[in-house]
DNA sequence: GCCGATTTTCAAATATTTCTGAAAGATATG
DNA sequence: CATATCTTTCAGAAATATTTGAAAATCGGC
């Protein structure tokens, strides 16, 4: 635990216990930058405008986070991109401010609307390229060991498919105006006490000793 | 584009065009590693495992991926560890073989569930312990503008705390044995034409022109 | 317990990402 | 339109992350 050495003389009054909490808060914000695939400073520097609540320039951010201009101008140029940040303008002063999305939830669409258009759909493209490419080596008729692989191949590729559909049609409705619907029915699944009925059907061991597992594609349900 | 010169010899028979197709998936689904939290060669690694459905030794990974004995084996580790590879012995054999889980949303389970205990429960034993700092801060009457601070911190901690424990919950339902429900759930979701009525309730434009906003935290649900 | 086959480990080498700082580019103001 | 102020850019430096390869550990059979 690094923390930031006696933050003010006194040490316990309201305001240095605040820069203790936000310092480790932006700290471990910053860990996170991971899981939202952005930089540990854009994180930081997120982190810090979130957890002041306030509009702050970029000499304001160097200093606090100790970072160079270059670095912050181009972190809080990336959080408008993703649009979890906003530019500020204030009457009588040249300087440009920015401020931090307060919502959470607000926050959380507008980086699944990122990622679904930086990740999900570039990999929706290359799938569907994927799949031609093997269809030219369909033989008609003879039932080659070559056709049974191309097959499963294949089946394995749609797979894919249809969940990443899956996943890119939910984001879109998440992250759609009319998705407030869908973080209301996850707010309540979520708080629901326990699932209805029925345990756990049965342990299904892996009893295939052999190589060459057919895909078993496309069952999204259960067996009935 | 690169793709490996000619992948065999005469050019467009099912085997080529099927080596073809596996690289090209082994090689997007690289890039995604990045989405899944693991590094490049991993994700590799089991897209080699997946695509080809077979189990498959550290040789002949290392072989097809022209990679090293280490990061072979590293990778083989993690993969079992993530719970989304398998180890194989087979009789007669002294190596160790490896095989994909072949079920797609068993795949993503398995991602979701270590990525909660990876990312998601740490994240939230640290912001209880952030806002644990703050605590001793409360003045007890005097509506000081420090107090105003230190209440608008703990909400704005409190706000993300609410979200990140709603997550843990979806995220523990969606990966239980019961979680099925869920992926049925997910799917049709998915599939639903469209919203059944009522458009956007109206563009609420931020108007507020100064700082120090107050964080809008608890509200999961809309206006009733 | 020893042997050879296989896997694991880890320090050093390599590759990739991120950061800095100074210079170039804007933009409002008089 | 010159100036002062602020922002962006980007080549090189620094920090991180990944990969290698060879040595050490493990394992199964004898």
């Amino acid at each position: 635990m690094t923390k930031p050495a006696r933050p003010l003389p006194g040490g316990d009054e309201p305001a240095a216990l605040l820069r203790e909490a936000q310092d480790r808060f932006i700290a471990v914000w910053g860990q996170m930058s991971g899981a939202w695939g952005i930089s540990r400073t854009m994180a930081e520097v997120h982190a810090l405008l979130y957890i002041t609540g306030h509009s702050l320039c970029t000499d304001d951010i160097m200093e606090r986070l100790d970072i160079s201009r270059g670095n912050a101008s181009m972190s809080l140029r990336a959080l408008v991109e993703w649009g979890i940040a906003e530019r500020v303008h204030k009457r009588g002063d040249r300087k440009e401010y920015f401020r931090s999305e307060q919502d959470v939830w607000a926050m959380f669409r507008a980086i699944v609307r990122e990622r679904i258009k930086r990740e999900v759909d570039p990999l929706l493209a290359s799938l569907y390229e994927i799949r031609d490419i093997s269809r030219p080596a369909h033989t008609p008729a003879p039932r080659t060991e070559d056709a049974r692989r191309v097959d499963d191949h294949e089946a394995r590729i749609d797979a894919l498919l249809e969940f990443f559909r899956t996943v890119e049609s939910l984001g879109h409705r998440f992250v759609s105006p009319t998705g407030r619907g869908l973080q209301l029915a996850a707010t309540m699944l979520a708080k629901l006490p326990a699932w209805p009925a029925g345990q756990e059907p049965a342990s299904r061991r892996q009893t295939q000793e052999d190589d060459d597992i057919s895909p078993r594609a496309g069952h999204h349900g259960g067996e009935p």
